[in-house]
DNA sequence: TTGTAAGCGTTATCAG
DNA sequence: CTGATAACGCTTACAA
């Protein structure tokens, strides 16, 4: 830098002007800096800069895994956000695992993020306690609940899942299974499970612990499930609530195959409204999640807490219910109360 | 940091030392350090280590999307061999403008990246002359081509569409029509479209234009595509070559909708294995590359790199064939030459 | 094993 | 509008 402005004649102060605060330099001075610095082939060092203004222009976001596209356009949307307003995005996956989790946040507070997004509040006090340390601002991504600690932007699952189980209660269903990804240290798929239990507790019903199913979240996951459930002596359930899409379509598929009539025989729901979802046989009734949006709007938010400005109180995203084929009227004497 | 020596009763060359070479450190006095800090809550800053140490511990990724999952695994698997090495990941996505690929370099340069990996080649000269400038080793990603002068880490997308190509001709196929993604300012399509046309051209073959289709990679694209050429006049192709499983399942669904029997009378092609390819119905013949794996060993050239090994010339991820049951012989009598 | 002290490359605070 | 100059917080020879 000081070669730069001993080339443009000027102090190092003003080339540091020059880039910083550009309306306090003369045409002519600016020209002859930039001049230099394109001969030297000279660009601001990041750490020193960091360090002189205190600011290091970098945001830090941790998900589970990228490989949920839930998550993807989470990342996406607070990515195109943040590179708007020239803050460059940390990406981490803790795998579902809480140490990770932590152990990733602490990398980024220790490479100086100004601010920080964690999918769901499932996680190790510590970082939450690091966070409050090192006086960094953060939201909670994807999961809201009422109540929370936190600044939640996303979605209210339990109320989500209240409202899906209601769709099948009031299609006359009294008998149901959960296929459902694990909850452990996941609060997104405990509210989920919490929304089934308090709808059909309205309705004096509930979920037989066989039919309940925790596994992968994957469509071959779903195919099992639906395989062994069918498999077992007792009553059989006439509505599958599945944790997501790829779990429903599983089921959806593996129902085909059993030659099970959908949704004559059985209903199925999902969750995330996959591109595929609307495609399936029959189209798989499920939940619309903007999840672009929460990465968006997260992302506003941080960069208000960033500026000063006063931090609302978290965000709602809305899951919309897409009534579509896979769900429709109980047809089972045996399954009606 | 000064406080934490003074507390501690040490100098500050100690405290650094307790953090960066603990072996250089008595046991009494690590363990006095460590509690001096924990008390005053203190953190070493990022910016005045990297200022001291020039280094950062940070590396950066640019991709066109995080929407496909093909970018998104690349993404996790480097995320992942990173994050074991201590170094954490900037994420950039262009949204295939190569003007934004550029800008995402250039601010992740002047965050000071050790190391960047960026999908495919085709993109302003600048980007490679600022990686050149800054002396940052970088490495193209998911594609590979002979001749390259980057580092390439990927897929020889050339001599594996012309291995799809060549399996659907000797099926008997000789009437194709090609539905792919926009093949502007993206090498992998462009080198997909050379590998079709180079394979057709050993047998005397070639797509006609009218049989050339581009357009979104999405379910949707492949269903309106096929719906076109359908009402097409002239003679029908027997064979569709999809740039992606998306493209082709949007095909697969469209041709169920039109009547048009799989593989009986048009067989069909994809690119990815996605999950549901093989449980679509007929299953999708494909290609299945492991893009984690891409991710992950681009990140272990990378680290290769910045500990001064001498860097190997690059690495073709093999795309397997995945013959399933969407593509058979033509019995089409006038596709047959 | 530990301390001293000189940077690392900017920005920010003053004067001018 | 521009220039000195003192931070910014840490690492790292070099000495002890």
């Amino acid at each position: 830098m000081s070669d730069v402005a001993k080339r443009a004649g000027v102090s190092t102060a003003t080339v540091s002007r020059v880039y910083n605060e550009p309306g306090k330099v003369s045409d002519s001075v600016r020209e002859r800096v930039e001049q230099a610095a394109l001969e030297l082939n000279w660009f601001p060092n990041a750490a020193g800069r960091a360090l002189a203004s205190t600011r290091s222009h970098i945001a830090g976001i941790v998900i589970p895994t990228l490989d949920d596209q839930v998550f993807a356009s989470q990342v996406s949307g607070m990515q195109a956000a943040f590179a708007a307003r020239g803050i460059t995005l940390f990406l981490g996956c803790s795998n579902y695992d809480p140490k990770e989790a932590l152990s990733q946040v602490q990398a980024m507070l220790a490479r100086g993020v100004e601010a920080i997004a964690v999918v769901g509040e499932a996680h190790p006090p510590e970082l939450f306690e690091a966070l409050r340390v090192w006086r960094v601002p953060y939201v909670v991504l994807y999961a809201w609940r009422k109540g929370s600690p936190h600044d939640c932007i996303g979605v209210d699952h339990r109320a989500a899942y209240e409202e899906i189980t209601e769709h099948l209660v009031a299609l006359g269903h009294r008998s149901f299974a959960v296929c459902i990804q694990p909850t452990r240290d996941n609060d997104r798929v405990q509210a989920r499970l919490a929304g089934i239990r308090i709808a059909l507790e309205r309705h004096g019903l509930a979920v037989r612990p066989e039919h309940l199913v925790e596994g992968e979240s994957t469509l071959d996951f779903g195919r099992r499930a639906l395989r062994s459930l069918w498999q077992q002596p007792g009553p059989r359930p006439t509505a599958i609530i599945c944790g997501n899409d790829h779990i429903a379509l599983g089921v959806l598929r593996e129902a085909e195959e059993l030659g099970i009539a959908i949704p004559g025989q059985l209903s199925v729901t999902g969750f995330d409204d996959l591109a595929i979802a609307r495609e399936a046989r029959p189209p798989l009734t499920t939940m619309y999640v903007d999840t672009r949006e929460i990465g968006t709007v997260a992302a506003r938010h941080l960069l208000d807490a960033l500026d000063g400005h006063a931090t609302r109180q978290g965000y709602t995203v809305p899951a919309v219910l897409k009534v579509r084929g896979s769900t429709g009227p109980c047809h089972d004497s045996a399954g009606k109360g």
